[in-house]
DNA sequence: CCACGCTCCTGCGCGC
DNA sequence: TGCGCGCAGGAGCGTG
């Protein structure tokens, strides 16, 4: 999935092309996603204009007024403006359109969501409990230091949860760690000031960076216009096991943390 | 309350 | 070449 760049950089592709066209109804092909997709979501957008999409940590919000989709892409998932016309592919599971156009989801492992929220979306169930977005001003050294303090999680699925913070996945993760020098596995309640200062910094580039090289692309993920991003090419430590730190030339380590592939440089982290 | 492990699903790359 | 296995960007939920 996209991770917070990714999702930004569809809400960036989408939201001008989109904004302020009335929705003409929805054509849902494949209704099981994470959950079961409103059979009646036609129905309610038809007619309604588009106000904005915004963004809360990986989810889309987009605002129809009277009600907001929540969209979420999983870990698979992309949405493309299309022709409406235009024949779907496989995992293609969902139109939303605006009459000669479509926003079309595509989702191949189907963890993916999209939820029509009648009231204020902030107070929506999926929405509610997130934590702080990281790149706003809130979250800093400062933050996270007070937030961490009583942890005794690693640092790594610490970064990864999101009721504490979110739109940090498994890739930024371990970007952010490697730019902060700081081992994934330290407890994050035993980290000094110092040290989550230059974490909170080393989030803020590692997410600036990548929204700035449109995004990474991995197998799933494309752009809303199609177009692939780049910032994989200049991944530290991602992906990276055995190959050369690019700072100190040291093997990079691949380890797993909950469940999850976890990179780093045993010399330049500790 | 908190930390951790399991789970949903499909596709792909690798190794035999 | 073909096939089976393991792994993949998330995150909610159950358990201890």
């Amino acid at each position: 999935m996209p991770e917070l760049p990714e999702v930004e950089i569809t809400r960036r592709g989408i939201g001008p092309a989109l904004t302020g066209r009335s929705s003409t109804g929805a054509a849902v092909r494949e209704a099981r996603l994470r959950e079961p997709v409103d059979p009646r979501l036609g129905s309610r957008i038809s007619g309604l204009q588009l106000r904005d999409v915004r963004r809360r940590g990986k989810y889309l919000l987009l605002d129809f007024g009277e009600g907001h989709l929540i969209i979420h892409l999983g870990m698979s998932g992309s949405l493309r403006i299309v022709p409406a016309d235009s024949p779907p592919g496989p995992h293609d599971h969902l139109d939303l359109l605006f009459g000669p156009r479509a926003l079309r989801m595509r989702d191949p492992r189907r963890f993916g969501l999209v939820v029509w929220a009648e009231a204020d979306p902030e107070a929506h169930r999926l929405i509610a409990p997130l934590g702080v977005e990281p790149l706003e001003a809130t979250f800093s050294g400062a933050w996270l230091r007070a937030a961490s303090r009583r942890s005794t999680q690693a640092i790594k699925t610490y970064l990864m949860d999101s009721r504490k913070i979110v739109g940090i996945g498994n890739i930024y993760a371990s970007e952010s760690l490697f730019r902060a020098r700081i081992r994934p596995t330290v407890p994050a309640g035993q980290l000094s000031s110092g040290r989550c200062g230059a974490l909170a910094a080393a989030i803020k580039e590692t997410l600036e960076a990548a929204l700035a090289a449109g995004g990474s692309t991995l197998r799933d993920f494309a752009a809303a216009d199609g177009s692939p991003g780049y910032f994989q090419q200049t991944y530290f430590v991602y992906g990276r096991s055995g190959l050369p730190c690019r700072v100190c030339g040291s093997p990079i380590r691949a380890t797993q943390m909950g469940q999850r592939s976890t990179y780093y440089c045993p010399r330049c982290q500790r």
